[in-house]
DNA sequence: CAGTGAGCGAGCTTCCGCTTGACTT
């Protein structure tokens, strides 16, 4: 509640309190929970995460000196550091209770470092869980920081900047300006492209699929009974024959084999699986989930949403067994300790739950409402009874073949967890075996009502989702809780992959069915199934994969970061020493830096497409310095080499000649609107129509090879009245001084300036005498800011 | 905001993990 707004407060606060213990925690939210917890002779305070990290300035790593970190408090934690350096200064002991893995002790050793903490006065803690009995423990338990862990984590950090501050800049020079390249991120993008390669290498193929309704020979009242042939047909004529033979056989129970199976609840949430679920049931994008996770947690409902253990504090156990007792019944109970199967995995905090368990919906917008629940529902079933169920399965024989149709069932005998919860599967949904069947003992004839032959088609892989490379990434052990939705919106930032839907496509189904006796035929149209926000590699992301592929193969092999891990282990056992593993590593690596920089020509993925009829010079797609381009004639060529670049939808892998040419047709005069010429062009930002000097967007839907005067004339009239809704006033005596309405809320716009309009003043009511007021002020203000702002502030 | 792509050369871009606000033209 102590908001210190200025240093003077922050003394007054200080003497007035003499803080006996200071305790430093990661997150604010933990913070508060904490102190309620310990009395008042402590108080508990957060360090906002790492508050050092290497300078950005050049590489941050003394290479000559064996890798001497170069730290530097980072800009937006010197305010944080101040606090804490007073705090500290007056306490008697100083409790650094950052979380118990690498990334935590290093956090106490910065901390320690930076504060200038004498050892006698730091007592380092731990705990899993934010519960008062495991606060008590680790007070009681403190000891010292573990330095050995400390340096995996630098050399974790140091290995991380070598790779990514040698491999960017060479991918500038070779490839294209503002790229990056790291040991996570190249990863995540290789996984892509090669899922992408897959796909075009796939070649469907199509099998027969036969399933047969038959009724009981008897009244004939009873359930169909859908029971698929354990054969298929590869060809047509193969399963139309097979029809035939149907049509004069007999069918008759061969067996009916019963058999009791069970399924277990899934173990509570983590940040990959949280992930997975949102995204499957309630359509959240990686990001999304983290951010109402964070509002969840900040509001105290949910426990620490950044974490890879399923495990539950006991307190939380005690929850859940009073809740499912009290709601559901002794019998649907089942305590369980879920173990980790992730390899990397921490397991600083708890999995994510409810805090509370009793509450089973809390307040908060659709999407907190959604998710909570979701969290709820899984902590609940977690700790409930596996689901009974009876399968059956009913063998039919053919007269005349020894294979058999068999009839599959399954019946919920004792719902158990599923009263509460079903995890959801990524994968098609194929016919479940969940239909209802009839009685029938074994040797009892049965007769067909109608039986199907129908073409059923293999599937290519799945393309990867956010949430299923998450998982996929957290599989191989690439990348943390904390980085995982940051580096999905890293490699589309960078364009090396994009979020988009594809359209199945359309193909033909023949379908034979045998009815009454008879055999008839049918072509029908089906789509393949469609995807859905789906990452697809661009050219830019296939080309930087090569690259990498080709000279850095150690770099994104995926076992990569389980080797690095492995010897970070061997860093935090102290068995052996960070610099040496780093110098290891970083000879091989190095050399093959500068071999690329001075042996390789410009990385481009230049791909001839053919020979311009008009000029005789060849044409040629590829990388340019500001993305995929074609390009006719070479630079040894007479005359001038022209350029164009791709338009949306196109790229380098399928653009034919015909439509490389089609791109030299810019700028298209379309006609005349008001007296003045329009045309389409495509400029930095996209295709757009240029008109009296004014500029107007195409939106992604018009095709810029096609629009004409009509759709461009829309266009433009579309602009116009949108800018001019946006005038929320002008003023006659000052021509250039405009109130706008704009994407930030009302501003004043005056010649190419804008002005922000205060909060709580009515733009419409403004005079032009106020406008000037604001004007001034906000000219006034931005002097002083300039004067004591740092530089090297945050940009998006 | 707006038609770049040669070559020159200035100055800039970049990693992974730990944590939240600040504040936008």
């Amino acid at each position: 509640m102590n908001n210190c707004r200025g240093d003077w407060c922050c003394i007054l606060l200080a003497m007035k309190m003499m803080v006996k213990n200071l305790v430093i925690v990661e997150s604010p939210a933990k913070a508060k929970t904490i102190e309620k917890f310990l009395g008042k002779d402590f108080v508990v305070k957060s360090s906002f995460g790492h508050v050092r990290d290497l300078s950005k300035k050049g590489l941050g790593v003394e290479v000559e000196k064996g890798f001497l970190p170069q730290y530097e408090i980072s800009p937006d934690k010197e305010k944080v550091i101040q606090e804490l350096k007073k705090l500290a200064k007056e306490a008697e002991l100083v409790w650094l209770a950052s979380d118990e893995d690498r990334e935590g002790e290093a956090i106490s050793w910065h901390l320690a470092e930076t504060l200038k903490l004498e050892p006698a006065r730091i007592r380092r803690i731990v705990f899993h869980e934010i519960t008062r009995p495991a606060i008590e423990k680790a007070v009681q338990n403190p000891r010292e920081i573990d330095m050995n862990l400390v340096s995996a984590q630098q050399a974790r950090r140091v290995l991380d900047r070598l790779v990514g501050f040698e491999l960017s800049p060479l991918l500038w020079k070779k490839v294209k300006p503002a790229l990056s390249a790291g040991r996570v991120q190249s990863v995540a993008v290789r996984l892509i492209v090669e899922r992408e390669e897959e796909i075009n290498n796939f070649v469907t193929q199509s099998q027969f699929r036969v399933t047969g309704q038959f009724l009981q020979s008897g009244a004939g009242n009873t359930l169909p009974l859908k029971a698929e042939y354990q054969q298929r047909f590869n060809r047509e004529d193969e399963a139309a024959s097979f029809l035939g033979h149907c049509a004069g056989a007999s069918f008759r129970v061969s067996s009916v084999e019963k058999k009791p199976a069970r399924r277990s609840p899934a173990p509570p949430f983590t940040t990959s699986t949280l992930q997975q679920e949102a995204a499957r049931k309630l359509g959240f994008s990686v990001a999304k989930t983290m951010l109402v996770a964070q509002q969840l947690y900040e509001s105290g409902k949910i426990t620490y949403m950044r974490t890879d253990s399923v495990n539950l504090s006991d307190l939380a156990l005690g929850q859940a067994k009073e809740l499912i007792t009290a709601s559901f019944g002794e019998r649907y109970l089942h305590l369980r300790k879920y173990k980790t199967k992730s390899k990397g995995a921490q397991e600083a905090h708890e999995a994510i739950r409810p805090t509370y368990l009793s509450n089973d919906s809390v307040g908060g917008d659709a999407s907190q409402k959604k998710l909570y629940e979701l969290i709820w529902k899984r902590t609940v079933a977690s700790q409930m009874s596996d689901a009974e169920i009876e399968r059956t399965a009913i063998n039919i024989d053919v007269s005349g073949t020894d294979q058999k149709f068999v009839a599959k069932g399954e019946v919920i005998t004792f719902d158990g967890f599923l009263k509460v919860y079903m995890e959801s599967s990524d994968d098609e949904p194929e016919d479940r075996d969940d239909q209802k069947l009839p009685a029938v003992k074994k040797g009892e004839p049965l007769h067909y009502s109608s039986i199907l032959a129908e073409q059923r088609y293999t599937q290519h892989q799945p393309r990867y989702s956010e949430a299923s490379l998450v998982k996929k990434m957290e599989e191989l052990g690439i990348g943390r809780p904390s980085t995982y939705a940051p580096t999905i919106s890293t490699i589309q930032k960078r364009e090396y992959v994009v979020k988009a839907d594809k359209d199945g496509q359309t193909r033909q189904v023949i379908e034979l069915t045998l009815y009454a006796g008879h055999i008839a035929r049918m072509v029908k149209k089906e789509k393949s199934f469609a995807e859905k926000s789906k990452l697809f590699p661009t050219d830019l992301g296939i080309l930087v994969n090569q690259f990498l592929e080709q000279y850095f193969m150690d770099i994104v092999d995926y076992r990569f970061t389980a080797d690095v891990e492995e010897a970070f282990d061997e860093i935090a056992s102290g068995k052996s020493h960070w610099n040496k593993m780093i110098a290891s590593f970083y000879k091989k690596f190095h050399q093959k830096i500068e071999e690329t920089s001075d042996n390789t020509q410009r990385f481009s993925g230049e791909k001839l497409l053919g020979t311009d009829p008009v000029s005789g010079k060849k044409v040629f797609a590829k990388i340019g310095r500001y993305g995929p381009m074609v390009q006719i004639g070479e630079t040894d060529d007479e005359g001038p080499v022209k350029f164009a670049g791709l338009l949306k939808g196109q790229s380098i892998a399928t653009i034919t000649l015909e439509e490389a040419l089609k791109l030299f047709s810019f700028p298209r005069e379309i006609g005349d609107f008001e007296g003045k010429p329009m045309a389409v062009a495509i400029g930095r930002f996209g295709p757009y129509v240029r008109h009296n000097n004014k500029f107007y967007s195409l939106t992604s839907k018009d095709d810029p090879l096609r629009v004409e005067a009509d759709r461009a004339i829309e266009i433009i009239l579309a602009k116009r009245a949108k800018e001019l809704s946006n005038i929320i006033k002008k003023f006659d005596e000052k021509p250039g001084l405009t109130i706008l309405n704009g994407r930030f809320g009302p501003y004043i716009s005056f010649g190419k300036e804008n002005f922000k309009i205060p909060k709580g003043q009515d733009p419409s009511a403004l005079s032009l005498a106020d406008c000037e007021k604001i004007m001034a002020a906000a000219a006034d203000s931005g002097k002083t800011k300039s004067g004591n702002t740092r530089s090297g502030t945050k940009k998006k």
